[in-house]
DNA sequence: TTTGATTATGTCCAAATTTATATATATAAA
DNA sequence: TTTATATATATAAATTTGGACATAATCAAA
């Protein structure tokens, strides 16, 4: 899938591994993510198969930039992808896991997590809005805006704004609920190990 | 990480690789994934480094359960897990990462696919939230529960819930939205090709 | 002012993870 | 009769990660 990521951003504009994967980073981390390790040998593959097509820009500061750009084939590629029929979302996340367990874990690395959790997810809500507010402010209103191409990151960018709205709020309230329990004297490890299920299965 | 989020089952509950996958797929979509092709083997790298031990149950309808339960050492490697700092949060969206092309595709489609998601998790809002009601109609109120190993489920099973519930809502936003702006006349493919970002980076 | 961190570009490779598929068997339910 | 559930094994292919190696400017701290 990482080519049809990768092809959505070439569509608006010629990039390089680089530029692909700061976006990556930036503005759609709710959605999508790859290393450069993946990113420019998937590139390179994507030229050969004809879906993009790249010239060197020489530049004497910094190395030369590999600039690539979007075929007629790979518009035509996105588009049929476009029509089938959408994976499962898969999430591998970290820290909701760890805290599965949290009361094997220590009270202030369990705070501690939270924190950051909180911290790096508010960054990236204000990233989303910043982004979404300057491109009201350049294009007008997005739904009324004639350039139909933002349209899409109009819909994607709230539903990343939503979910992390929802997970910074979460972060502040497992962090209060967290500290009020384990003030009430819950230990860690108490307790008979008891299953999530309630049937034998 | 698989190897983590298997041990948190197993410390619950000695488990099959069947129950494993069973497991993740109903109550920890929102937070880890895998394929049992995947989990099998796992299971089996771990019982030779001494995290779980398994033992065969002979049954005569059905093919022979291999029930794996996590040892000292597993705990010991769970603990120490649960002290390193987690990592980035990945999340692989297809439909998101589609919808972003919105203007690309045909309004049937685009319906369809939001429709498909927001069954898909509305379905998953619905298991979570069973869970939890199951767990604290047999155990109280969960976070005064004398069962401590219930906290961890308490908080992330919320998360689960809050997450979906608001990608539920921005399924009904993003098609009610959609629909309006098909309907006000913008076509398909229109307008030129903007960038989402401001400066030329 | 030297040192170190960050940004801007990448290449290359080994290792680990993950997916996709095929193969089994047997029951029960639709 | 087909499909779903329960229970796996096996293997190839693809994806993804992690890290090392380059180079050079700029920016911040000591």
């Amino acid at each position: 899938m990482l080519k049809y990521a990768i092809l959505e951003l070439l569509r608006r504009k010629p990039l390089t591994g680089y530029d692909i994967k700061k976006r990556f980073e930036e503005s759609l981390t709710f959605c999508w993510h790859a290393e450069h390790s993946q990113i420019y040998p998937e590139l390179k593959k994507m030229e050969d198969r004809g879906l993009v097509k790249s010239r060197q820009e020489i530049q004497t500061s910094r190395p030369n930039r590999r600039v690539f750009e979007i075929t007629d084939a790979g518009i035509a590629a996105l588009k049929t992808w476009l029509r089938t029929p959408p994976g499962p979302l898969k999430v591998k996340d970290d820290l909701v896991l760890r805290l599965f367990a949290v009361d094997m874990m220590d009270t202030e690395d369990a705070v501690n997590v939270l924190q950051e959790a909180k911290t790096l997810h508010r960054e990236r809500l204000n990233a989303y809005r910043t982004i979404l507010d300057r491109l009201e402010k350049e294009y007008g209103h997005l739904p009324d805006s004639e350039h139909a191409s933002l349209f899409g990151p109009y819909l994607c960018l709230r539903q990343g704004i939503d979910c992390e709205r929802s997970y910074v709020d979460w972060c502040d309230w497992a962090g209060k609920e967290f500290k009020k329990w384990r003030k009430s004297g819950e230990r860690a490890g108490e307790g008979e190990r008891v299953d999530l299920y309630a049937s034998g299965a």
